[in-house]
DNA sequence: CGCCCCGTTGACAAGCCTCAACTTGAGTGG
DNA sequence: CCACTCAAGTTGAGGCTTGTCAACGGGGCG
C-alpha cells in the first residue's frame, strides 16, 4: 500500500472518462459504482465495502466506462498498477486471489441480472437487502441481523431498477409483512428464513468460503 | 487443446449444478448460458460465440450455479484445469489474455445490467441486436451488417427480460421503422447509425481492441 | 425560523404481462 | 400429393405493475 485517501459523502473517486493510475481499495466506508443514462438516471453497478477492490480492470482496459463514488465518507487505498502487474507475473499464488475478486464480481453481476430479468420488484428489493447483509457481515459492519445501511430509497431504487417513489411502496410491504424494520439508515432483517425464501436468495454466488469459511454456517 | 465434441441444438453442454473438469472453448456454433427460476422462465446472461470461453470461471469456483447449452449445433473444445493452472503459474502473458476475457465478460454484464435497468424494451432489443453484430463481426460470421441469428423471439426475449408476446411487438416496431430486416434467421441492419442512436450503443465494453484494432473503425 | 433532503401519499397514465386464438411454414407420414 | 402436426410468429382484449406528476410531512441544520 502506497497511500491512502478519505472522500467525502457523494464526492466522485473515479470519473467515466478517467483513466486512473492506480487500483483503488476501499478501506472504510461504502462506495458505489454506477452509470447514467442522458436522461440523468443512474443504474448501480455494484457496490463496494471495505475489502473490496473499486477498479482492478483498469489495469488492462484504461478508460473508465462509468463513476465510482462515496455513499459515506470513505477511506480509499491507492495501489499503482505496476505493483498489480508485478503480482500477475511474480506472484502466481496472489494473482488467484485477485483472479477470485474477478470471479465473485462476476459472479454478483449475473446475480443482480438475474435479479433484474426474473424478479418481482418486491423480490428485487428483498434480494439486494439479503445480499447486503450477507456482505456487511463479511466485512464486519454487522451486529447480528442487524447493520447501518447509508442508502436512500431512491438509491436502493437505482439499483434494482425502479424509482424513489415504488421503492417507498415496496419497502413498506416488506415492513408490513415483518421481514425487516429499517429507521434512521438503521436497518434489521427480522425473519432472515422468510426473506431468503421471499427473495429466492442463495449466498452462494458470493463465494465466502474462500474469504472465510465460518461465515456461512452461523447465519 | 486435447479433445473436442459436437453439441446438438437445444443439448445442454453443462447443467447447473455440475463441476466440468474442463474449459470449454466455443470453437463452432452459438452457445448460450442461462439460468431458470422455479417457475421455468429464463434469464440469459450471455451468449458465447467461437473463440469464446463458457466456463473459464470453473477452474476457481468448482460447481457450475447456471446452464449452458448449444443454440445451434456447435463444436466444443475440452481444455483441461490443468492445462489453465499451468497458464496462470507459468505464461504471464498468455495469463493475461485469459485475464482480459475476465474483464470482457465483466464489462458485457454489466452493459447488460444497464440494458435492463436503464433501457425501454424497444432499446433492449435493438443494443442486443446491436452487440450481436459486432460479437458476430469480430468472430468472422458476417456479411456486411448482415448475419445468421438462430434466435426465436422467445429466446430473444430471455435476454432482455420480456416475455415472447411483447418482444414480437417491439420487433415489429423496429421492422416498420426501417431499422432492420429479419426473416427465415437471417438477420440485417438497414440503419446501423439509426440503430446505434436508438439502443444508445457504443462498442467500446465489447473491448474489440485487443481482439483486433481494424475492427471498429470500418463498420 | 426557514430551507432542504427524504419519505409518504394519491391520482392517473403507460408499459408490459397473461390468456387465448389464429396464421404460417417446415417437416412427416400415409 | 395431401393431410397432419408442431414450432414459431401474430393479433386482440383485459388487467396488473410500475412510472409520472404533484402535493404534503417530518427532521436536521444553518
Amino acid at each position: 500500500m502506497v497511500s491512502e485517501k478519505f472522500f467525502a459523502r457523494d464526492e466522485d473517486i473515479i470519473r467515466q472518462g478517467e483513466s486512473p493510475k492506480h487500483v483503488y481499495l476501499v478501506m472504510e466506508g461504502w462506495v458505489s459504482r454506477f452509470r447514467n443514462n442522458h436522461a440523468g438516471k443512474k443504474q448501480v453497478l455494484n457496490y463496494q465495502l471495505p475489502g473490496d477492490f473499486c477498479n482492478l480492470h483498469t489495469t488492462l482496459a484504461k478508460k473508465m466506462d462509468h463513476t465510482i463514488s462515496a455513499l459515506v465518507p470513505s477511506k480509499i487505498g491507492f495501489i499503482p498498477h505496476h505493483e498489480i502487474y508485478n503480482i500477475y507475473e511474480n506472484h502466481p499464488h496472489l494473482a488467484q486471489s485477485l483472479n477470485w475478486t474477478s470471479l465473485i464480481d462476476i459472479s454478483i453481476l449475473q446475480e443482480w441480472l438475474v435479479n433484474l430479468g426474473l424478479r418481482s420488484s418486491d423480490q428485487r428489493l428483498a434480494h439486494l437487502l439479503c445480499e447486503l447483509l450477507i456482505r456487511a457481515r463479511a466485512a464486519g459492519l454487522t451486529d447480528d441481523h442487524r447493520f447501518e445501511l447509508p442508502l436512500t430509497q431512491a438509491q436502493l431504487g437505482e439499483a434494482i431498477g425502479i424509482t424513489q417513489v415504488h421503492t417507498n411502496r415496496v419497502m413498506q410491504r416488506l415492513l408490513k409483512e415483518g421481514l425487516i424494520t429499517f429507521k434512521n439508515k438503521k436497518f434489521h432483517i427480522d425473519d432472515w428464513n422468510g426473506m431468503k425464501e421471499y427473495a429466492d436468495f442463495d449466498a452462494l454466488y458470493l463465494h465466502l468460503e474462500c474469504a472465510d469459511s465460518s461465515l456461512e454456517k452461523d447465519i
